[in-house]
DNA sequence: GCGATGACATGACAATTGTCAAGTTGTGGC
DNA sequence: GCCACAACTTGACAATTGTCATGTCATCGC
């Protein structure tokens, strides 16, 4: 059931790679795998946490329902990130819901055994930490990015960070539904669509789920202009 | 230097309230107390953190300066809080600066010393991973009224939360500068003039610091309505 | 008391974004 | 191949918000 190559991934994940050795291994062989349909539902907001979830394999949006009804996309997940550290440990309930957005391979590891490990080694707490911290660096970058850029300035940055050059041009493939991105982004896909046409001046051509860059660099001075200026 | 009442409102703080009685004395003994004027750095963002921070009286804004020099205000934390858990155990730079708004009383706790007493008790671990959590959880509140809610909503919601009663009237003090409000909840202080004239028809009325709710349910009502209804 | 300063409100205007409607395109079922 | 459907784009329009300018008011130092 559990594949060596999942195993690998798992190893690599944020949460996992800086445990000794011994203790990847307990948490890998009591750990539940299981795969998850496109549109699947992995957890609901307020159900109680159970488990920590690492992505082995897709995509996975942690979205939030407002009274309202309208959903907030909180985060997106892929190979190699983990959720639910914080709230797996509280038995507290979620605050946001869980979703697969494409095929996804999951690993559950059950809190009760991450709990009683944390008794017997208290680097796990340290573990746990450092990727909830990672998650708490995101989220006040999201929003110090809502509050503070353009929704095409927006745009740019996730284009940006799709790729790992600092120079030059470039071309990345969209990871998800451009839907999907509009919500991650806190905007309309009415509004996306037209972000990316604001971006082709700057040299961005966008086809299908396919991206080109023409200059990062350009790119990124204007994801970092002032709005004031031209 | 550290007064009965400060080391009393530490005890209560959501990061001691839950350790037990040694642990609290130990850290206490060796934590360290600064007042700090209005307008006054508590720490920059990039800044390798060396404490958590317990707020014991006054007003603190932890904000976010982005490339463009654009403050996006992250949280305001008053007596009781703490912040700075997750990245002071790891020594890692802070993602964001922190300030005095009004006069403040903090609480410095050195993280070595909280980190040695995770190494002897894994309690600690999970007494800041829960305030971390808390953080976590406000980030994802905000973050949703940010992307699903308008401006004059966000204000209804603070509003909302100032008053801990259920319904019926009630009077309330704005906690800090109308300036502030507006940072907080990601607008210009214009627009949060118009957003309190919108909330006229609700029933609010501000004068100065002072607002006046006639009704917390209509306010809350309107708060969670759905922009596509009138 | 007086002037300076900063917080705040308000009006006019521009820019951005959401909303609604229509049209295009690709995909999957049959 | 054909149909139905969902994703996406585009345009027109309305609502919201930012920007700029102006004016009021309280506070503070002198």
């Amino acid at each position: 059931m559990a594949h060596e190559t999942q195993k690998a991934i798992a190893r690599q994940s944020l949460l996992l790679k800086s445990l000794p050795e011994h203790h990847i291994d307990k948490l890998l062989s009591h750990a539940i795998w299981r795969r998850y349909d496109r549109g699947e539902t992995i957890f609901l907001q307020e159900e109680e946490a159970k488990a920590v979830h690492v992505v082995l394999a897709g995509w996975v949006k942690l979205f939030r329902m407002a009274p309202t009804g309208a959903e907030a996309v909180v985060s997106v997940f892929t190979r190699g990130e983990s959720f639910g550290e914080a709230v797996a440990l509280r038995n507290v309930p979620y605050p946001v819901s869980a979703e697969a957005v494409s095929p996804c391979e999951i690993m559950h590891i059950p809190s009760p055994l991450l709990l009683s490990l944390m008794r017997e080694d208290p680097e796990i707490g340290v573990s746990i930490l450092a990727s909830t911290f990672t998650h708490l660096h995101s989220l006040v970058a999201q929003l110090e990015q809502l509050k503070a850029q353009t929704g095409a300035q927006r745009v740019a940055e996730f284009l940006l960070n799709l790729s790992d050059k600092v120079s030059g041009g470039c071309e990345v493939e969209l990871p998800y539904d451009k839907m999907l991105i509009a919500g991650r982004l806190g905007m309309k896909p009415e509004s996306l669509s037209r972000a990316f046409s604001r971006l082709k001046p700057v040299g961005v051509k966008i086809n299908r789920n396919h991206a080109e860059i023409a200059d990062i660099q350009s790119l990124r001075d204007y994801a970092e202009r002032d709005s004031s200026e031209k």
